[in-house]
This record gives structure tokens, C-alpha cells and sequence, in this order.
DNA sequence: TGCCGTATTGACACTTGGTGTCATGGAGGG
DNA sequence: CCCTCCATGACACCAAGTGTCAATACGGCA
């Protein structure tokens, strides 16, 4: 067959385990709830063992909060294409958009969407890890920021600021769509957060 | 004496012990790393048992995490106490000094409190933990503001983002002042980051 | 003064999260 | 056919928490 596939047989089957591995996990954390489970419980149900379950996961709450993962890296891209000239907050809504348009599309991913995000915003220790990858995130978004900016004495408060704001309205929405059990749309949840906060991030930047 | 004391002694006793533990943590946390020092450690330099300990603080963040605990509280307080006609960026403007201010004295204090940030920032469990504590605060921002509003459908929406904004005004300045060891005025930083803020916070209300 | 209910504590055992180490076994390459 | 690499499981181990129980000290009361 092909002598150099681009993805080795190893690699799908460390994939494959780690698939198992998740799914059992967020089968069982929404069932029986996070303090409710072992890693023992979670690792026996995937077929491995306890400690081939942290060869994939550095955590408990890794697993769920790594579902969430390429949110940081999609927004981040998002930002960094939309076009120089864009207004701030048109080009940090677009921004934001994308991982919501995740959780609003009407498909089995956006349920399961919906169950981990519950499962995060209503168990304080995963909603600590997920504030603190939001950090991260916000890390990210004001860097990118910096670079659409000329340089000036405020420019970088304003874009931590400019990007914390993006994140809360992330944020905000994000619970709204979970206390809503998904009945409310984040997308137009989302532009309406983001008409209320264009003034601070269109007219706000600082002038040298 | 006095037949009924204002405060016990057993209350006294009690507050003596918890002193002494936070103390010593404070101490050989800011030495050794958040995961270099046990709990065990932690008691036995404030002589008494691990199980003890445990009776005082929930877990080995909470210890550090405690110690910022009046700032919420703080900050709620003076957002009720602002006059209901002032402007939303003033009224939270000097909601945030509140707490900045603790941080701005030159006095021994202000030094140990730059130690307890400067540890939270850079541990990320402790990050974590503080985030968290701050999601909280900004809930209680929120009702706090939704009071000062008349009701109406984007009301709720815009009290959770007009406190996002300001915690992260908050949280953007205590890292400024954390990153630069204490060397820029927090103060006049809060000042600045409000008035970046101001246009969303005062214009961006719900108009019905 | 002597007794009793209550709160604090230390000791101990136990569960669970998380890590280091090692031996095994299977897949693929020479 | 052998050799190397990598994933895995088994095991021991540490540290965070928690439940339980006995001892002790405090405060009220007769």
C-alpha cells in the first residue's frame, strides 16, 4: 500500500483511544456529575487503565475542558484574518462568532456542546479551569490586537481590556445559552452584546 | 467582668489559629512554590495537626484565596453605596478603587498583598481558584447594577457585561501592577482603564 | 467548688488524584 | 529474523481531602 501514509497506523489508534476515553468520560461526568466519577470508573469503562488514562489527560478536568479546546486557536486565527481596516468590535464580533456558531448549529455536536458546557459552568472546579483557559485566550486575542495597532502609551491596556471584553461577552452568552438549556441563540445573543459594547471598543482607543 | 463579652474567647482563639495557618502558609508559599510545600508542612509550622488544617481552610488554595476574600463584599458595598443618578463608569470606577486602594498604600501590608498576587498570577490552580472567585463577584456586580436600572429586556444582558468589564479592568491592573513589582501606581491605572471604558459603560445602555 | 454539655483538637484509617518506574508485548523497519 | 520504539499495565508511592472517635479544655450552672 501507500509506503508513507500522512497519518500512521499508531497515530489512529492513539486517537481511537483517546475518542474512547473522552466519551466515556462525558458519558459518565453528566450522568453521575464531576465528584460522582473516578478515573478509575472513567478508565475501566474505556478499557484501559488508570494510569494509560493520564497518558492522554493531565486531569479530570482535562478532558472536559480539552473538548473546548480549539476555541482559543479558532478565534485567535479569526482575528488575526479579518481585515485591517475592520472596526474593532466588528472584527472581535466576527471573532467571537466562531466558536458560537458551534453551539448554535442544530446537530448532535451542538448537544453535546450544550451538556459539557452545563457540566462546566455548574461544577466550580471545571468552571475554574475553564476561566482559566479563557485567560489564556484573552492572552492571545490582546496580542493580536497589539498588532493592529499603532504603538502608543495605552495600546496594550486597551487591548487587554479590548480583549477581556470580547471574552466576557463570550462568556455571558455562553451562560445565558446554557441557563436557557439552549432555547435562546447565542448568535443573535452575541450581537446584541457586542452593539452594547462597540462604543468602548470603536471610540476608545487611545489617542497617543 | 463583664458577664457576656462581645467576642469569646473561644472566638478569639479560634481567630488565633486561623492567623497563624495563613501566616505560615503565606510564608512558606511565597518561599517554595505553591507546589513545593505540603499541608502537613503548612501545620506543623503553625503547630497544629494536618486535620486541623482542614477545619480552618477547604484546601490549600483556599488559604491563599481567603485572604482577597473582604474585596468582594468591598466592592458590592460601594457599588450600593454610589448615588443612583451617577454615571455607571463613575459609580464603577470607584467600586474597583476600593480594593485597588489596599493595594496602593505604602504600607506593610500593601507589600504582602503584592506577594499573595504576584504568587496567584503566576500559579495557574491558584489562578484558577481566583477567577472563579471573581465570576462571583461579578455576578453579584451585576445584581447590584440591574438595581440601579430601570427594567428592561437588554437590562440583564448589560449589567453582566458592564461588570465583566469592570473586573476586567480589575484583574488587567492588578497584573500591571504584579508584572511591574509594585512600581506603577494601580491607582492612576484603574483611571485610565476607565476611561477607555467609559463610552461602552455610560452610552451602551439598553434604550427600552 | 464540683459537674456537665459543648466545641476544639489530634490520631488514625481511608479514598482519590496524580506520578515514577519497570517489565512486557506488539508493530514496523532493516 | 532480529531489533528498536512505543504504548500499555502493574505496582508502589506521595499528597490532598474526609470520616470517625477519643481526649481535652472551656463555660455555664448548682
Amino acid at each position: 500500500m501507500s509506503t508513507r501514509p500522512a497519518v500512521t497506523l499508531a497515530q489512529r489508534k492513539r486517537q481511537l483511544v483517546s475518542d474512547e476515553l473522552s466519551e466515556a468520560a462525558l458519558q459518565l461526568l453528566a450522568l453521575k456529575g464531576f465528584d460522582g466519577v473516578t478515573i478509575d470508573e472513567i478508565a475501566v469503562a474505556a478499557g484501559v487503565s488508570k494510569r494509560t488514562f493520564f497518558r492522554y489527560f493531565a486531569s479530570k478536568e482535562d478532558v472536559v475542558v480539552q473538548f473546548l479546546s480549539g476555541m482559543g486557536e479558532a478565534m485567535r486565527a479569526e482575528l488575526a484574518a479579518r481585515p485591517a481596516g475592520e472596526p474593532p468590535s466588528v472584527a472581535l464580533r466576527h471573532t467571537v462568532q466562531v466558536p458560537v456558531a458551534e453551539c448554535a448549529d442544530r446537530s448532535d455536536h451542538a448537544e453535546r456542546a450544550l451538556r459539557v458546557v452545563r457540566l462546566i459552568l455548574r461544577t466550580p472546579a471545571l468552571r475554574a479551569r475553564f476561566l482559566e483557559r479563557q485567560a489564556q485566550w484573552r492572552d492571545d486575542l490582546a496580542t493580536e490586537l497589539g498588532r493592529r495597532l499603532p504603538p502608543g502609551p495605552d495600546t496594550d491596556l486597551w487591548a487587554h481590556l479590548a480583549a477581556g471584553m470580547t471574552l466576557t461577552a463570550f462568556d455571558t452568552v455562553l451562560r445565558r445559552w446554557s441557563d436557557s438549556d439552549g432555547t435562546e441563540d447565542p448568535t443573535t445573543l452575541t450581537d446584541r452584546a457586542f452593539t452594547l459594547l462597540a462604543p468602548a471598543l470603536d471610540s476608545g482607543q487611545p489617542s497617543v
